[in-house]
DNA sequence: AAATTACGTCAATAGTACTGACATAATCTC
DNA sequence: GAGATTATGTCAGTACTATTGACGTAATTT
């Protein structure tokens, strides 16, 4: 079982390194934060039967209340029926509501409840005392940097997605464009 | 369908926001940035039928040639039944081979093949290019900032796995600790 | 009236992960 | 040397997230 010699290739011995041109460094360490910035809400997700599919429908919904099913599906790049069991459960625990949409009645509207809110600030609140500790811990004072950095990775046609909130936005949350 | 005003609770209609105390831009571009941070290996992992489970299996066994299952499964913290088909599909496919432990004949060293090897650099290319883009697009000369930032997003006691590489690490690789 | 759109749903499949159990061979311990 | 422990492999069953394709319904647009 170990020994396959014949048909195997021959084992590299020496380890991938920068001397390959490449940043391994930050390749590493953009895996290991990021397994470690969502273990802690994925271990309040499992009291719940919750999965951090749920996680990204609840927290959308939560930052820009009323958007359309369509909306939510380009904003998650997942397909329509990867979107329908979670949504399903979401609210039939009543974490979400569905409104027919005002201007159009084809479209649902989703909303969150009071209880799914609680839910959603509850899973961002460890996420946030992480990146507030990493700030403090690594001395950054210029918390522009991370940002800018970080959208900087995300595909330049979908950093319309990325609604920085308050901060960057003048009026709009949702709907007109 | 739309109307179970008496079961379910109120929608809310205003969003959740800086103002909840909670960090959600970076919260958001995380989310974001590691989406597509992982997008562009997971194109040329469809091509062999292959997974980020195969990418991440690969990638650390060719960056520490000759580490044991278990040390594997130490990292990428998963059982041994998950990694057991990705693990046999690499060693199927050539990319990785076993070899009988020189000190231990228990264990099973990992190695990568050549062929492993290339696809493992392949994998890593575009995203240390997107890195790259991302330092140069934001502005951030220097790096540290970035590899301070993220590795303080790690929890503490998993730091240790973290081999910076030639940069940090003064001689070993494998085996002895 | 016909085409399109928004949404929901059914069926089948795949990839990744889990728990629990059991087998084998090698090493360690008494 | 016998027994316990360790490293690995494997089998069975299950769960979560995701996919493609197809079909249905209601509402809107052309």
């Amino acid at each position: 079982m170990t020994d396959r010699s014949h048909t195997a290739g021959k084992p590299i011995r020496t380890a991938m390194s920068v001397e390959d041109g490449i940043d391994f460094a930050i390749i590493e360490l953009f895996f290991f934060a990021y397994r470690d910035f969502t273990s802690d809400p994925d271990q309040i997700l499992a009291d719940y039967g919750f999965g951090r599919a749920h996680h990204r429908v609840l927290h959308f919904v939560n930052r820009r209340p009323g958007l359309t099913v369509a909306e939510l599906l380009d904003v998650l790049k997942i397909t329509k029926q990867s979107l329908a069991r979670v949504l399903k459960q979401l609210i039939d625990t009543d974490h979400v509501v569905q409104l027919q949409g005002p201007r159009d009645r084809r479209q649902r509207e989703l909303y969150p409840t009071a209880k799914g809110r609680a839910l959603a600030l509850a899973l961002a609140r460890p996420q946030s005392r992480r990146i507030h500790a990493a700030l403090g811990d690594s001395g950054i004072t210029e918390r522009t940097l991370v940002e800018r950095f970080l959208e900087a990775m995300v595909n330049p046609e979908l950093r319309a997605q990325i609604d920085v909130g308050s901060a960057k936005m003048s009026g709009k949350s949702h709907g007109e464009h």
